[in-house]
DNA sequence: GTATTTGCAAATGATTTGCAGTGCT
DNA sequence: AGCACTGCAAATCATTTGCAAATAC
């Protein structure tokens, strides 16, 4: 994936900083402000907190990132895409993608509810079978 | 409902607060802490938000309240009940229940996935028709 | 009577803001 | 050149904690 023309198709100026974050958050999947931070400042030491922010703010914004919410734990994000389910793992953390479209089933709602839709989350949560084993 | 017993069978002690968190979250469907303070703050003026915070935490543990996340806005709790789907408002803020069943899409995910399911939610956010009028 | 809960105040944690300097286009 | 972005420090907002008094059982 190219993330300047990423950045640049959503009127965002490109800098190293932005870039790193695009790129972080698509070698792992999805991640959440605290190992975001970390993982950025192996490549720029001097990034602060208030920019990292700040990026995840304007890029949520122009949804070029979406915001995926977690009862109980810190929001993840993850690179706009095709409406896609969620899987996490309530003992490890990891947070995966299912392969399940939802297009049909917002339709749907969209036609029975009249609301106008622009967005649907499904996300499903247990103990995967890793961490069943360490029991 | 009887607010007392519910208490009770989860565990905790019967105190006017709780009783009167539980009735303002049922009379509403969902509510958010601070709404939720307000609301509260009628009936127990010396209710603190403290309190407030302790007894939510204490009632998702023991699942009698269920934390529902919102993407860009805080929490909302509700009364556990049967796995169901959820419509929010992104421009009032209204959200909704939906007669949506999702058993039978966790249980064959479960089956899929290997993972021992302990929680699907089903969000979709959009315009309601009120809301829709108003531009 | 004992353990829990409450409410206050203070502490902590998370996120945002203001601003001067820097970098992108 | 002009506007947006960065990084720092400080401000704000959200949540938790410690503790003494009150309450539930």
């Amino acid at each position: 994936m190219n993330y300047e023309t990423l950045l640049r198709e959503h009127g965002l100026k490109v800098t190293p900083q932005r870039l790193g974050i695009l790129s972080a958050i698509q070698e792992e999947g999805h991640m959440g402000i605290d190992d975001l931070f970390l993982q950025i400042k192996k490549k720029f030491p001097s990034i602060s907190l208030a920019t990292l922010y700040k990026n995840i703010n304007t890029m949520v914004d122009v949804e070029l990132l979406k915001e995926v919410a977690l009862s109980g734990l810190k929001s993840r994000y993850e690179i706009s895409k095709a409406a896609h389910a969620h899987l996490l793992c309530e003992k490890c953390g990891q947070l995966k993608d299912l392969d399940f479209d939802l297009k049909d089933l917002s339709t749907k709602i969209e036609y029975d509810s009249h609301y106008r839709m622009k967005r649907i989350d499904l996300m499903l949560s247990g103990i995967c079978p890793d961490c069943q084993q360490q029991d």
